[in-house]
DNA sequence: GCGTAAAAATGACATAGGTTAGGAAATCAC
DNA sequence: GTGATTTCCTAACCTATGTCATTTTTACGC
């Protein structure tokens, strides 16, 4: 493994966390290095999750289908974590899948080390409830942004704050992402571009 | 205060944390009491929420407000903890009101004395990890029922399962708890009544 | 490169839910 | 209780997005 990997996670660490390596460090040391090629699966439906991932390059989309289609509840990429949140914390079957849209070159840690990590060390439950309370913030706005916002509204903001997203991204996976169906994102596209 | 809310709130926290009182002993007694008349608010929009709230009696509804309808984000009552949890975490303003549907009994600790305790005490950030991951949960399975339900099959997954909250809450407030609008509830309701 | 499969665009049509407005009913203040 | 608010219901109409069917374009395996 790469040995700027690692390093990449300490960065990640020290800023949300703060200046006390000790608290970070046993937390660092228990993950291993994972590759995902494009279009593989993290995890998928049913599978109970067993790893937090942090995301060194490339990036995931995490979904589950319903009716055939694919609802996106959100994409991550580099320098930050995504798993089956829900499914590692509670042990149940994923409802969703996590798919990597490009190549992707993880950090993760295993449950079992983790929850070791929580009962041994107390001071690592920080790192939990900092991680929990960011995935916690991130999923709230994005609710207040569905009920707040049109379609249109959305992809226009999408358009502004992430506009490399959208090219590099398929359609079907940007429709996805912002809560429409492909053909309903075609439309709204040629009405806004002209 | 009637001694028997703290143990209301000690058996509630040995529920999600488990058999080590000493645990949770210190976080408990860092509460105070407060009470809420029916139809006032805990916090509003703007404000920077100060407090972590668990309900005794009563219940609650967090809201935002966009183009002059409220939006709702979610219904607590008693034995949950409630908070414009995002203000609370980022102390910037709140997006959202939290307002008592009912007279509201509460339990609450303070911003600064939460932070204290995370910092002195290092076991302490298992509760706040465990509250953190609940509410994501929580949130989570929101947003995957709002993305593959149709207002009606909410409305009748409610029904099945919270008939009681039909009867005594105001219709405005179910509409914006399913994501619509009351015009549209009645709708539903007498197509789904006969 | 070629052939096949997947993705994207398009257009016609369908529908869930939003919007507006008026009246009935419930609730609240006094 | 009575008047004043607020909530609720109803109905007609509107719009954003979904659905379906077809065509064009792009990507992928060999």
């Amino acid at each position: 493994m790469n040995p700027d990997y690692l390093a990449r996670l300490q960065r990640y660490m020290n800023g949300i966390i703060g200046q006390k390596p000790e608290q970070w460090e046993p937390f660092i040391s228990a993950f291993e290095y994972a590759e995902y090629p494009k279009k593989s699966f993290l995890i998928r439906e049913g599978e109970v999750e067993n790893y937090l991932y942090f995301i060194l390059e490339g990036g995931t989309s995490s979904f589950f289908v319903n009716e055939g289609r694919e609802k996106c509840l959100d994409l991550w990429f580099a320098d930050h974590f995504v798993s089956s949140y829900m499914s590692f914390l509670t042990r149940k079957p994923s409802q969703i899948f996590i798919q990597a849209l490009f190549p992707t070159k993880t950090l993760r840690i295993p449950h079992q080390v983790l929850q070791e990590l929580y009962a041994r060390r107390d001071e690592s439950n920080k790192v939990g409830r900092l991680l929990a309370e960011g995935l916690y913030i991130a999923r709230t706005q994005r609710e207040i942004q569905f009920l707040s916002q049109t379609a249109e509204e959305r992809y226009l903001d999408l358009m502004r704050k992430q506009p490399a997203l959208i090219q590099q991204l398929p359609v079907k996976t940007v429709a996805s992402y912002l809560g429409i169906h492909p053909e309903s994102l075609s439309r709204i596209r040629k009405q806004v571009m002209p």
